[in-house]
DNA sequence: ACCTACCTGGCC
DNA sequence: GGCCAGGTAGGT
């Protein structure tokens, strides 16, 4: 489910809710999801929550005592709130006891997603932050060019690659490429300069939007309060595989990049210069 | 740069 | 039954 704007719906609505709240208990009905389960269950008792931040698609939830718990959602996750009397969602695997008669709960039919404990002051070290690029809405232009500079490869491939900038999946590689006019088959080294702008600019703009839609809702991504997103309603391409480009009318064309299905307008989005 | 595995559910 | 799915890690 969640890319960046997802992830960022979610860390607006959950911010409110957990700055000064604490901890009371842990049930974690799925332990391969975490990582040392008792560890988690024990330390994290009683803690008081001092920040919620956001790096690419990772949640970060700093705790008194110097602990962070890191949340990665993968395809299916998601963050609820719910009040213990209201019923179970179908696909509760850890739920987070709060004060206040509240729990957290991490959903995830499909399981892939991810928690752990670690101390704040290391997470540099952490061994799969520390291979994570600048948050993809944060970089600048220039540390964009600089960085784009020092890559090959193919545009979609780059844009997913976590470590090239954090927060990319597969639906807003697809949209950013629409939105530059690139084919995302095009190679890094045969961008011109302004066309390397454009690619910024429309990365930027596209995650601005998913972020102002309240993210996509495909099949289930839902916010912290069950509401779905609406930049479904307003995708130029992903998912639109053989139907007409709503710009120009040209049917889209389809393929496999990196094993991920790939969108684009064979018209709107030019192979070469 | 490419696989494949990890899981479950929905759809054909 | 087979194929697909918003992601990442670990292998070659």
């Amino acid at each position: 489910m969640p890319e960046l704007p997802e992830v960022e719906t979610t860390l607006k609505a959950l911010r409110p809710l957990l700055l000064a709240n604490r901890f009371l208990k842990v049930e974690i009905l799925r332990p391969d999801m975490v990582t040392d389960p008792a560890k988690v269950r024990r330390l994290i008792k009683g803690l008081r929550v001092i920040e919620v931040k956001r790096h690419g698609k990772y949640l970060f939830i700093n705790l008194e005592k110097k602990l962070t718990l890191i949340l990665h959602l993968r395809m299916s996750g998601r963050l609820a709130i719910r009040r213990v009397s209201e019923p179970e969602l179908r696909h509760e695997r850890i739920r987070f006891h709060l004060e206040k008669g509240l729990i957290l709960v991490f959903n995830d039919p499909r399981t892939l997603g991810r928690i752990s404990l670690y101390p704040t002051d290391s997470l540099c070290k952490h061994p799969s932050l520390k291979k994570l690029g600048p948050d993809a809405i944060s970089v600048s232009e220039k540390d964009f060019l600089k960085r784009l500079s020092n890559r090959k490869g193919i545009l979609k491939a780059v844009l997913l690659n976590q470590s090239f900038v954090a927060g990319i999946g597969n639906i807003y590689t697809d949209e950013a490429c629409f939105k530059s006019g690139l084919d995302p088959r095009r190679k890094i080294g045969g961008l011109s300069i302004s066309e390397r702008r454009r690619f910024y600019r429309a990365i930027i703009a596209t995650l601005r939007k998913g972020i102002r839609n309240m993210g996509t809702s495909i099949s289930d991504f839902l916010g912290l309060h069950g509401k779905p997103g609406k930049n479904q309603n307003s995708l130029w391409v992903y998912g639109r595989k053989g139907k007409l480009c709503r710009r120009c009318k040209t049917t889209l064309k389809s393929t496999r990049i990196q094993q991920r299905t790939t969108v684009w307008c064979p018209k709107c989005q030019r192979k070469e210069p």
